[in-house]
DNA sequence: GATGAATGAGAGTTCATTCAT
DNA sequence: TATGAATGAACTCTCATTCAT
């Protein structure tokens, strides 16, 4: 077997443990066993629960700020990048759920609450998501009487309460449902939910 | 000392410390010290840690649902209701800053992900605001092109948004600021992000 | 109410609870609720559960021990004496189930096998069934090849096993079976367990 | 030092603890000093102080239920087959004084008074015992007029009562004293114990 | 690399007992 | 006499982590 095999088994297994039971209630006996390593194994690796729940995570807010610096960088239209941000999120729920449900539940909570590199991590992803709403109002496609911290509370609020009900309903996110999905952020947070007249 | 005091000081006790720390770092022996009583006062009165948790839990949410019922009842202007939402929960942070803490870091997170409880207390806030939604579809203020499931998510996941970057900045409340956000969550909401043309 | 109905009380409850769940396992908030009354008031009264334990303990050791004085001493038929003996315990399982159970099932084990005092309170009854039995060789009724000791270990064994039986399946005592008892056990001890040619 | 080891320093440790104490006053602490092992490794094996405590007891009623079992089948002389069972319950107190002391002073009364397993237990080796005796009557060697139950329950009172006078006096069991136990028991069960006229 | 036996600090909880009223 | 709030030592059990093999 390939060093690298167990070493992701033994991640597939944490990603699994930490969603299903949190990761203060996650036992590092339960993610040697699903990854069907003996635990002297998951310490030789990764050293401390801590650590290996630090490295996922790290990965993801890495993913995301890639993303997120990519999208600020790009030349698209401003409305295909918030369809992009959307997208890479729904497109997470999609291929790691497992990942972006600690990020949900355990991430920007626990670690952002309790701990200043977790709620540091938290602020830069607001950082960029402030810069590409000012960059929306520089261009004259947003408001300017709403200030890009408040954009982004409502924006990012939005996909995050669409991922918890999804994960929290383990649905499976067909073609069509992320299209609604997408459609129904965007159409409010662009136009609004209020009726024509 | 009457004996409704100590059981007062060690609910207020357990709101600082199970905000500071979190359910799963706070320990009841913290509680009692912060509360200036023994460790076995605590149990006394309130059986485990899981019990004293959820005593304050259950009462925020008996709070949340009872402001939903009344304002599904009512009589005033839709606006005027999501107003009141946005409102009571702003007002909860400023007069109750740890509960609401509790409510954004833990409640809706560990207790909603893990507990059959936790899940069902969250659904049937949504189940409410789902209600108010469809009202305003029917009254012909919101678009029914979205469903109310929808709109509730972009609703209530700004609310919380913003409810979550104050209680991460610890920022007071100033009349300002709170009709600054008001004002904010109901114009998106509302009529969309997007600038006049 | 008069001083003597609640001692009494606590005394008839401290008899069920400890019956119930034996000593380590009773509780004093147990005797106490079961009682009526405060446990402060247990407390006031017996001082400690280990008192009030010995207290119910230490009466029922000296009525067993007058029982057995009274009937060394008797001029009865010795063959009677034994009748007595054996009558004296049902008896009590009759009227003071709680007090036999608790001789049975506590007394000669935890305070017996585990304090000096209970040994000895112990070891006193099997010195005054010894007497007996020797009293019944020297009147030339008993066999001589078999020490007074294994006489006694014998005949008292009888009584205990067919007490804990009754006790075990909360047998009601009627006059029949306390007959059936009484005759077994004799007829064993005295005649033995064969059949006649 | 191989894994067995420690295992089985932890049970013998165990039995000591249980027998000097009995179950509820037995630490988990006194256990593991006594064998030498830390704290965590009793657990890392037995789990709970329960399931230690029930592997040991459940280890001494297999070993009867085999014996009750094997003699039951066995074509031995009736007589032999008391004599085997004496002997069962007087060899185990010579080889493990700790197990037997256990089983008179904890297992048939705490566990078999207040737990439906332990009664289940308890019954099932009287019932055991029951079918000997009814085969000694239909073999014509015991009386008829007393019931199986009741010659259980006096031949089982007297080695019971005979190996806790043992074992409260720790006395060593020599080859003569057990040989006197036997006669006695044997000599009274059969024959009584009036004297021949 | 790989194992899992071994450790022990630390947590929740219990409950006999005290004491102010 | 009577209450029950208040105490805190003691106990079981957990689990991240270490380390010899």
């Amino acid at each position: 077997m390939a060093k690298g095999d167990k070493q992701e088994m033994i991640i597939d297994a944490a990603l699994e443990v930490f969603r299903e039971k949190g990761y203060a209630n996650a036992r590092m006996a339960d993610i040697a066993r699903r990854a069907g390593v003996s635990y002297g194994l998951v310490y030789h690796y990764f050293g401390s629960k801590e650590v290996l729940f630090n490295l996922i995570v790290g990965t993801w807010w890495n993913d995301l700020y890639s993303m997120m610096e990519r999208e600020k960088a790009s030349n698209a239209d401003f409305r295909q990048k918030l369809v992009h941000i959307i997208t890479f999120f729904l497109d997470t729920y999609a291929q790691k759920p497992n990942l972006i449900s600690i990020f949900v539940s355990e991430v920007c909570r626990s670690s952002v609450y309790h701990t200043e590199e977790g709620l540091a991590k938290f602020l830069k992803f607001f950082s960029l998501c402030e810069e590409i709403m000012l960059e929306g109002q520089q261009k004259g496609i947003l408001k300017k009487e709403i200030s890009p911290h408040h954009l982004t509370y409502i924006f990012y609020g939005a996909i995050e309460t669409f991922i918890s009900v999804m994960v929290l309903g383990k649905e499976p996110l067909t073609r069509k449902r992320e299209e609604r999905a997408v459609n129904a952020i965007l159409e409010v947070f662009m136009d609004g939910a209020k009726a024509a007249v």
